[in-house]
DNA sequence: AAATAAAATTAGGTCAGCCTAATTTTATAC
DNA sequence: GTATAAAATTAGGCTGACCTAATTTTATTT
């Protein structure tokens, strides 16, 4: 059995793995799971007895093929939740977040897999990330922060590299939706900001520390 | 915050209490939640301090308006979500439980309206138990045990009054559903044996034990 | 390379929620 | 109404998952 303090480190150590790759330090995890840096090294050496992770002293942890299929499959319930919630219940796309970390530690394989087959098996949750399949693997990513894009360029808005409600709300203030197709007028040289075409109407103006924060492909 | 503990104290507390009214005694709760009763009068003594329950002293615990809310919240939940998981994902009644068990816990008073809506504010669940609305009032409870009925009596099957896997399955194999319309053609004397016809068509027998837990209203 | 700062670890502690064993209280039988 | 059985409680302990404070290790600066 996994406990669900099990089930939290090993999503958070899968999160930033995939963001820093190599071990996952102590101080990066407590301040993910915001918990004491003392309890983490605790925690982290008897997962590493149970060869959830493997761990070295002063340098971090790395999951073990076996953690890692853990921490994906709590990834693929809590995103295609967050499908049922927005799809479904129709809640936004900024209230989804704290249900989903709850029902992500719902242990059922049959209703997982329903809930995949009733939702029609999506590929994505509400904010554009891939939801790994009952294996454990993704669809190939082919997003690109718009950020690294160049001026002319016309390109699909397909999910966020941010997922903080500040960030959600900003953008539906700005009635940006994720399937939008955005053409590039002009990028300001001085200060990055990007001057789009939203859906062939709207012109708008976004910052740097926006558009770094926005996942495109191209259209 | 009341925790995952406290909320299954509660639940069963309810239970116990709507059996037998009056105070739950420790012994059954301990029963109830496989729970060895020294913890559990620990545990009831605290939960009186938080004034979620009163306690008397070798003789019981007794919910509080306070604890009976919670109680009924927990309850509504696990029912909701038992009629979407046979409603949306085509469980059969008797694989719903455990999973419902987890589910109950949820915290989202929006999570559990919104399904509440989009199940159509459901009065019952798929073993015909009665759903509390979020102010925790029940519809009234017209149902009897069918085994208080008498021959020639043409009755409807709305619910049981055992919710054991064996005993759901046994009626699943006797093709007997809730909905179903019952005739009691003979109540054999002897062993009171129920002698039924099912939906005007099948002729099925049934022993006392199996009749006193399904429920019925006079058709 | 020594000094300092930052990160990680060790040692010792707390609290929730359980346990067993021993004792006390309540109920039941003779 | 005393003996016995059953139920409940008390006392003391354990484990998981956290904490703080002190120490050690690693990284950074000068």
């Amino acid at each position: 059995m996994i406990s669900l303090a099990e089930e939290n480190y090993l999503k958070n150590i899968y999160k930033l793995s995939e963001k820093n790759s190599g071990a996952v330090t102590t101080s990066s995890l407590a301040d993910a799971l915001q918990i004491n840096a003392a309890s983490v090294t605790d925690f982290v050496k008897k997962m590493a007895e149970k060869k959830m992770v493997t761990y070295q002293k002063s340098k971090g942890a790395m999951l073990t093929e076996a953690g890692k299929k853990i921490a994906l499959k709590i990834i693929r319930k809590h995103r295609l939740w967050e499908v049922w919630l927005v799809n479904t219940l129709n809640f936004k796309w900024d209230e989804v977040h704290d249900i989903a970390e709850q029902l992500e530690h719902v242990n059922s394989d049959m209703l997982i897999e329903r809930l995949d087959n009733h939702l029609g098996n999506p590929t994505a949750d509400p904010h554009g990330d891939l939801i790994p399949d009952a294996k454990g693997k993704f669809i190939k990513d082919r997003s690109k922060p718009l950020l690294k894009c160049i001026a002319k360029q016309k390109v699909k808005f397909i999910g966020v590299a941010e997922h903080s409600n500040s960030f959600l709300q900003f953008l539906t203030k700005n009635n940006l939706k994720i399937g939008d197709e955005l053409f590039i007028e002009r990028i300001e040289a001085y200060d990055q900001s990007f001057h789009l075409k939203i859906n062939k109407k709207t012109k708008k103006v976004f910052s740097k520390e926006v558009v770094k924060n926005i996942l495109i492909v191209l259209a």
